[in-house]
DNA sequence: AGCACGCCGACT
DNA sequence: GTCGGCGTGCTC
């Protein structure tokens, strides 16, 4: 027999599996990971297949130098995922097979901890071999420590007995006393783990849901999309499934577009479920994150809670996954390779004979019309628990607010909501989706806007914590230099700041209101490990009375006792250059709103805008999902938006402007000369141009693009494959990127 | 002729 | 990804 392995190695020179002989006496599976000579070193690979044929010449083949795991560390199953979406990425097989073993692994990176146990050897009276210690109290105590012949890890042992080593080495020489080494799992939020309750009584909505997927559940198929309004209650119909899926002996996958959703989530399944939760995000430490992976592995964990890389979990027996807030963009990988976690968990519910469950107050647009075509059941859940009415909205015109003199970044009718909330005790959340203080610099004489040397994008004030310092800094690099003081451009000295960020919003909160406590989450405030945990744990304490934020803070969070939510500026993301801006929103606007009066208070909620006759924001400030889809599906059609149409993309980049301007041309080219061979392809396409990105230049390369407008349809298949080709072209100065329904177009 | 540099392809 | 082979072109 002979073993096939992929290498760890990402290059397509070595994109391809390589046969090595099977060493006598070793049994091998799919998936293993192992060690294997390669030109004139080593490396690690993973078994891909075992089989009896060798097309390589018997000079050549060398054998397999090491297994290195016990078991096969990629599952049949996830081994086939990989398959398919390597294939459907146009990527290296050893690309998707790193995404379903964590980094540690790899390379032998981390050293598996573990802990020294001891316990009675088999068949010792434990009192009796006590008192027949004679003058060493030491050893008489630790064998009526270890008396219940459970084992006991040695450290905990020299906590009650100073220095236990040398007297346990003693009572195992004896006979006496059996030492071992055991794993440690390091496990995320453990403080987390609360004491059991039962399930509540579910609405007559939340059954009603559960009656139309149990049947599918039971036989391990179905894919529904559950539309359930802000505060309907889908958590609690997430835990009836998964409780139903563990009866069956099967396990279950939430998914949470953040990892700041994580730890509520894990609250609300330990409650229920107790430790047999496990936890997966890019947070974790890389050791936490082994450990959590070999928990689910080893069949420890059943329920995987984690943002979308935890729908690669080792999960053996799967019954369920769960989307969570499945509109989320966060669900599209932005790293390479690319993919999208809601079409994954699709693929894999199908493949390992589970049922899937999108939900959402705020459904995609795609998802939606899916689910009209058939695709998933739609479940809806229109009321909030306990019959409690969705929060009241007022949209506040700011043209009218500038125009009565009022330039505060807040109108006069949140400005007397806030106080009125203040004074009775409440919380209240403000939304502002941008971080930093002011939103670019600019010189009035002339007009120069600061821009990153390294991106094509003008330059984001920030004043840093605990300083009267202020910096530039480049939001999509990170860069940061000292503002200007006089204009690069012309040495004028009326350098000017415009736009508001969320640290701005916290001043202006705070002068207005000195006596409030305020709490600030966005990217510059979350960067350190558990942020999201202790500034959200502050809040709901009551420690701050209000929160402020970026999108962060919008989507699943559950504080009963914010009863005022303001929108600054919901018209920021309505203005980008992308059909999915009036989508976005809508989301975020509903989503938002839907965080006020989640329990006894009504909730009130005041969104700020330049533009308050616009459907989409009234729409919003209705909370009526159904109106926005139909207005913004007919919006798709007539515009020839997906889900109509698919958007495809070739990115060039390179360190210089001038090759990736020429590559771009080239593929133009062969893309045209292509279509022009294959008429039947060209009649699928509705647009094709190369083009500059958008954002021309981002960490020091240039971006040109290739765009293309196609109708969906199954048969401009060829027309992808075409394109997953040309980004093989890549070489040393220009790298190729093909990317299909991105999510942004930047 | 001798050597630096960059490109190409093999690696089982 | 890494390395060696080999061709090109420059220098002595």
């Amino acid at each position: 027999m002979f073993a096939h392995v992929v290498v760890d190695v990402v290059h397509t020179n070595v994109a391809k599996p390589f046969t090595y002989s099977i060493p006598e006496g070793i049994s091998l599976l799919a998936g293993t990971r192992v060690r294997v000579p390669l030109a004139r070193r080593t490396v690690e690979g993973i078994v891909v297949a075992i089989g009896d044929r060798c097309d390589v010449h018997p000079d050549r083949l060398r054998p397999i130098a090491a297994v290195l795991d016990p078991y096969p560390a990629v599952l049949p199953n996830l081994l086939a995922l990989a398959e398919e979406l390597a294939s459907e990425a146009h990527c290296p097989l050893s690309e998707t097979l790193r995404l379903m073993i964590p980094a540690a692994m790899r390379q032998s990176r981390i050293q598996i901890k573990q802990e020294a146990m001891a316990e009675l050897a088999a068949g010792v009276d434990a009192q009796a071999a006590a008192d027949a210690q004679g003058r060493s109290l030491k050893r008489a105590t630790l064998l009526r420590l270890l008396a219940d012949a459970k084992p006991h890890p040695v450290a905990e042992l020299g906590a009650l007995v100073t220095s236990p080593q040398d007297a346990l080495k003693k009572l195992e020489q004896a006979g006496l006393v059996r030492l071992s080494m055991r794993d440690v799992f390091r496990l995320p939020y453990e403080d987390l783990s609360s004491p059991s309750t039962a399930a509540p009584t579910l609405t007559p909505e939340q059954k009603a849901a559960l009656s139309i997927m149990s049947p599918a559940l039971m036989q391990g198929r179905g894919s529904f999309l559950l539309h359930g309004v802000t505060g309907s209650g889908k958590t609690e119909v997430y835990l009836a499934m998964v409780q139903a899926v563990l009866a069956q002996g099967k396990a279950a996958i939430i998914l949470v577009p953040e990892i700041a959703l994580t730890p509520q989530m894990v609250g609300w399944f330990r409650q229920r479920f107790g430790p047999h939760t496990a936890v997966l995000h890019s947070r974790l430490t890389d050791g936490q994150r082994l450990d959590e992976w070999r928990r689910i592995r080893l069949g420890h964990a059943s329920v995987v809670i984690g943002a979308r890389s935890a729908v690669f979990a080792p999960v053996e027996r799967l019954g369920l996954i769960v989307v969570d807030e499945e509109h989320e963009q966060t669900y599209l990988s932005d790293k390479h390779p690319r993919y999208d976690a809601r079409r994954v968990a699709q693929s894999r519910c199908a493949r390992e004979g589970a049922t899937l469950l999108l939900s959402s107050a705020t459904p995609s647009i795609l998802s939606f019309a899916m689910a009209n075509r058939g695709d998933y059941t739609l479940v809806e859940m229109p009321t909030r628990v306990n019959g409690r009415p969705l929060p009241h909205v007022t949209l506040v015109d700011m043209r009218l607010e500038l125009s009565a003199g009022n330039r505060s970044i807040f109108s006069l009718l949140l400005q007397q909501k806030l106080k009125a909330s203040f004074d009775s005790g409440q919380q209240v959340m403000l939304f502002l989706n941008r971080r930093g203080y002011n939103t670019f610099v600019s010189c009035r004489n002339c007009g120069y806007v600061v821009k990153c040397e390294q991106c094509d994008v003008s330059m984001t004030l920030h004043k840093v914590e605990g300083e009267e310092a202020e910096q530039l800094r480049c939001h999509f690099c990170g860069a940061v230099q000292k503002p200007p003081d006089v204009c690069p451009q012309c040495g004028s000295r009326h350098i000017r700041y415009f736009g508001s960020g969320t640290q701005k919003v916290e001043e202006e909160l705070l002068k207005l209101f000195p006596n409030v406590k305020a709490i600030r989450m966005d990217i510059d405030t979350t960067h350190q490990r558990d942020a999201h945990y202790r500034l959200l744990s502050a809040f709901r304490e009551g420690k701050a009375q209000a929160l402020i934020g970026t999108q962060m803070i919008t989507k699943g969070l559950d504080f009963p006792n914010v009863t005022l939510v303001g929108v600054i500026a919901a018209d920021l993301t309505l203005n980008l250059p992308d059909y999915r801006s009036q989508e976005r929103t809508f989301q975020l606007v509903t989503q938002m709103a839907g965080r006020a009066g989640r329990a006894a208070e009504t909730g009130e909620v005041v969104v700020q805008t330049y533009q308050p006759e616009h459907p989409c924001i009234l729409a919003a400030a209705a909370q009526d999902y159904r109106a926005f889809f139909t207005q913004e599906f007919q919006r798709r059609r007539t515009g020839l938006y997906p889900p109509f149409t698919m958007i495809a993309r070739l990115l060039v980049e390179s360190p210089q402007a001038e090759p990736a301007q020429a590559m771009s041309a080239r593929l133009l080219d062969t893309i045209e000369a292509y279509l022009q061979a294959h008429p039947a392809q060209k009649r699928r396409v509705l647009m094709l141009r190369a083009d500059a990105a958008p954002v021309v230049k981002i960490r020091g390369k240039y971006r040109y693009h290739v765009l293309l407008k196609l109708f969906e349809h199954p048969d401009a298949q060829p027309v992808l494959k075409l394109l997953g080709e040309l980004s093989q072209v890549s070489d040393a100065h220009c790298q190729i990127y093909t990317e299909v329904n991105p999510a942004t177009l930047i």
